[in-house]
RNA sequence: GGGCCAUUAGCGCAGUGGUAGCGCGCUUCCUUCACACGGAAGAGGUCACUGGUUCGAACCCAGUAUGGCCCA
């Protein structure tokens, strides 16, 4: 054992402990992944989710992150050489709203990219600049200037992961947005083309007609505008149903009628049918939660598409579509199939070609005429969605969208995706219902195409024939080393660029992936797969994947389907997922509800090691409440972090010279030590079924029983000269004690721990070996300590009964024990003596644990 | 409406068949040479409810209630 070290602080802080130890941590490469010389065997893998880089981090950030930084490093200390890598999440609005205030652009994906281009304002005052006074550019200037941008945000991340300690690799980073996610993103939509896994269908999209461009849901606004009800009378069997609505030029595209379950006037109608007014179309009657009794007359048609809740109800109750409106906003010439009455078609005729408002005056008309149309036309105000940018409401049209097979509609994938879901390792287990419900449940493929522009895009062309003609059904597809490409800027090989959109030439695909089509991929993007075989081989598939317990039917679900159709395996071998914060009310933290605790001031406030241990108390699944007003279990894990400084002061500051393992000979150091086994033993357990509360839980309360009684126990003896036996017994058991102690909270507390390791040791705690039960003695009875506990607490209960203090010396004390516990008794007798300052002690026998005849001497003076 | 989780001391939580536990807070006391960012002692609970299984239930089963999350 080494000696006593010289540079223990006089007063042990954890003030800059942090600061001091990241750096160091950094210099010497602690914790970089070493692959040189690695088999699969020694590596253990982490796909750690990337936090979007434009968001804000948040106190539930830090607490998942925390826990997978506990496996990381608990892992490590068993030897594994740890694959954790970290990334950005630069995809997605938030950036692209950044980057048009910032740089005063926005992006056009019709603009052909331009070298080396200067954005008209660098910085910004901050405010938003109006889109009329923002410079258009190419989708490949877009994403250059995001990543300039989102570099920024991401060191401001990094810089708060290294104060909370996490042990990432950071040479090991990605960005969502960056060269090589694209490319692999598109790498991975191309095999899925090539097998037959990804497809373009027609499905409804929401549309602008000015601008002639689909529209996401973000760029949406409700505006309020005038419009009318007209009660219309559709005819059955038992007499007219009247409906209501604001589109009756939308009449020839209604596909059914629908009301509420629970609405008795139409409850006698469900599953019958009806016939549309003018139309004469046959048309069911159906019940859906979504229609709304008290509006109207309670009861809705259903048209191919009027607005978003048509589009739930035609895909839910699984309706056909029967589509009247072009992408020109105007009655497209074809009638539907399903009008086949003369008169039908007649009024059809006279609508096709026409806009909707003019479309709409038609059909009035004719309902006028052939008195379908019931009662005043009542004018209202209503929301209707608009583009943010547009003047014109927006349409919802059918439109060529590009889908990814899922298993919805395909039993045998299905059943491979529910496969994995049974051989993967949920942590909790419980968690394994929400992906197979999710699976089970799945009722379309994945529609992946999203009408915006930044992205990654979709890497398709389509060739357009000599009559002008779009053939999107044979696309081009680039060649694989020709990835990451831009079809809105890049021209396929064999072409030139000035054919873009001309007859015989091509027309690049504008749309981008779904944001999940990249983050589906993170085990290959990191894994370096398609680019490091080496390494892909060594990481993959990954030995965990953490993540919310929110985002199991996204983020684990689409990662696990893009896994089974690369590879048919497992993406990972175990998945872990974090609780969420809830607030004292028990309600999730989210920016809607404005009860976001961020985590920077708590890491400055608090220290890190609390924060973490905060995090590390809570099981996995389990929802930590959190109060920012009260942080207790906070404030707890700061006193540990604290309180393992200052007893390792004490325990570091004994004489070691001449002690060794074999000095560790009384029974009550040995005691001590067999039932730190105990803990050795429980906490790796525990930290191998993920559960690191558990592990820090059974570590700690041993450790206060270690401070509190076994400390004060031994003190004495390891001052004493006297006797040398027992003196280097105590220092050499202390020392032990406190090696191993040290370890078991180094996950935990990885500052204090350190600080600590390197008062006496060489090298990093985090990179030594996790503690082992052949370490330590096994010879000590635990019942020893225990005993001893138990003497000691009533000796100074005694004390405290008569509100002196602690010093206060005891002339006379009989302890009675059972006759079996009597050696142990005598085992630990002068101890006792000495820390209860006790000057006549007897020992006795009787059936219980008993303290009599205690006799207190004088108080000391007390000091001014 | 469906699924999942939770309900144990004022608060936060542990405890998966054998005498109800921990921490905070609270009360009282102690400035002892590792620690006042400390220490000691103490009070405090029909384990949500109703049935069932069992020699025995906080724990297993069925149901109810309340809260939360996800999905519809």
């Amino acid at each position: 054992m080494t000696v006593t070290p010289a540079n223990i602080p006089d007063k042990p802080a954890l003030e800059g402990l942090e600061a001091k130890w990241e750096e160091v941590w950094e210099d010497r490469g602690t914790y970089r992944f070493e692959r040189d010389g690695a088999t699969r065997s020694d590596v253990y893998s982490i796909d750690t989710p990337p936090p979007t880089a434009s968001g804000s981090l948040h106190i539930g950030h830090v607490f998942s992150y925390t826990h997978t930084d506990v496996v990381a490093r608990y892992k490590r200390m068993r030897g594994k050489r740890v694959f954790y890598p970290m990334g950005w999440d630069d995809n997605g609005l938030p950036t692209e709203r950044r980057v048009q205030n910032f740089y005063g652009v926005r992006c056009d994906p019709s603009l052909p990219y331009i070298e080396n281009f200067e954005p008209p304002h660098r910085g910004g005052d901050g405010k938003s600049i109006k889109a009329a006074d923002q410079q258009p550019i190419s989708r490949q200037n877009f994403i250059e200037l995001c990543l300039e941008l989102t570099q920024e945000d991401e060191k401001t991340f990094e810089a708060l992961w290294r104060q909370l300690g996490l042990s990432v690799d950071w040479t090991q980073t990605y960005r969502t947005i960056d060269d090589n996610a694209r490319r692999a993103s598109q790498l991975g939509f191309i095999r899925n083309i090539e097998r037959g896994e990804a497809y373009q269908d027609m499905a409804p999209t929401l549309w602008d007609v000015t601008f002639r461009t689909a529209v996401a849901q973000a760029e949406l606004e409700d505006r309020d505008q005038p419009g009318a009800y007209h009660r219309l009378a559709f005819h059955s069997e038992d007499g007219d149903i009247h409906i209501e609505t604001t589109r009756p030029e939308l009449l020839p595209a209604c596909v059914a009628l629908v009301a509420h379950p629970d609405d008795e006037r139409y409850q006698p109608y469900f599953g019958k049918t009806v016939r549309t007014p003018l139309f004469d179309v046959e048309v069911p009657v159906l019940a859906h939660q979504l229609a709304q009794p008290d509006k109207g007359s309670g009861i809705a048609m259903i048209c191919t598409f009027g607005d978003v809740t048509d589009v739930i109800w035609w895909r839910e109750l699984k309706l056909p579509n029967r589509s009247i409106l072009g992408q020109d906003g105007r009655i497209i010439g074809e009638a539907p199939e399903a009008i086949t009455s003369e008169k039908g078609k007649a009024v059809y005729a006279e609508m096709a070609g026409k806009t909707v408002f003019s479309a709409k005056k038609i059909v009035v008309d004719a309902l006028t005429e052939s008195g379908e149309l019931e009662g005043e036309i009542k004018k209202i105000t209503h929301p209707v969605k608009f583009f943010e940018k547009g003047d014109k409401p927006l349409e919802i049209v059918s439109t060529r969208q590009w889908y990814v097979k899922n298993g919805a509609n395909d039993e045998a994938l299905r059943a491979r995706l529910l496969e994995h879901g049974k051989n993967l390792k949920f942590w909790p287990d419980f968690m394994r219902v929400r992906y197979e419900n999710w699976v089970a449940g799945l009722s379309g493929d994945w529609l992946i195409s999203r009408q915006r522009f930044f992205g990654v895009p979709i890497p398709v062309w389509y060739p357009i024939d000599p009559e002008g003609n779009v053939q999107y059904e044979s696309p081009i597809l680039p060649a694989e080393d020709q990835l990451p490409v831009d079809p809105s800027s890049d021209a396929p090989a064999g072409y030139q660029e000035s054919q873009r959109g001309q007859a015989g030439g091509f027309q690049g695909e504008v749309d981008v992936m779904d944001t999940w089509m990249t983050s589906s991929l993170t085990p290959q993007l990191v894994g370096g797969w398609e680019r490091d075989a080496e390494l892909f081989e060594l990481v993959y598939p990954f030995d965990v994947r953490p993540q919310g317990q929110d985002i199991i039917r996204t983020w684990l679900f689409s990662t696990l389907l893009r896994s089974e159709l690369e590879a048919q395996t497992l993406p990972w071998q175990n998945a872990t997922l974090s609780g969420f914060i809830v607030d004292p009310d028990r309600k999730k933290m989210s920016k809607s509800k404005g009860n976001v605790v961020t985590p920077a001031g708590l890491l400055d406030q608090h220290g890190s090691d609390a924060v973490r241990y905060w995090a590390a108390s809570s099981r996995l699944g389990t929802d930590a409440a959190f109060d920012p007003q009260r942080p207790t279990q906070i404030k707890i894990g700061r006193r540990l972090a604290i309180k393992v400084l200052n007893a390792a002061k004490l325990v570091l500051g004994f004489d070691a010279e001449g002690t060794e393992f074999a000095s560790i000979t009384n029974p009550l150091d040995l005691a001590m030590l067999a039932e730190l086994r105990q803990v050795v033993e429980t906490a790796t357990a525990s930290l191998d079924e993920y559960n690191h509360a558990r592990a820090l839980e059974v570590t700690e309360t041993f450790f206060w029983t270690f401070c509190d009684d076994y400390l004060e126990l031994v003190k004495n003896r390891a001052y004493s000269e006297a006797d040398a036996d027992g003196r280097k017994s105590a220092v050499a058991a202390m020392r032990l004690a406190t090696s191993v102690l040290l370890r078991l909270f180094a996950p935990v507390i990885p500052f204090a721990t350190e600080e600590v390791w390197s008062w006496w040791q060489d090298g990093s705690v985090h990179q030594a070996a996790w503690p082992q039960v052949s370490e330590l003695p096994e010879s000590g009875e635990p019942a020893v300590l225990a005993l001893a506990s138990e003497a000691l607490i009533s000796i100074r209960g005694a004390k405290t009964a008569e509100k002196v203090s602690q010093k206060t010396p005891i002339l006379n004390i009989t302890i009675e024990v059972p006759e079996a516990q009597l050696e142990h008794l005598q085992a630990v007798a002068e101890d006792l003596k000495q820390v209860g300052r006790i000057e006549a002690m007897a020992l006795a026998t009787g059936e219980a644990f008993a303290v009599r005849d205690l006799e207190l001497g004088e108080a000391p003076q007390k000091q001014k």
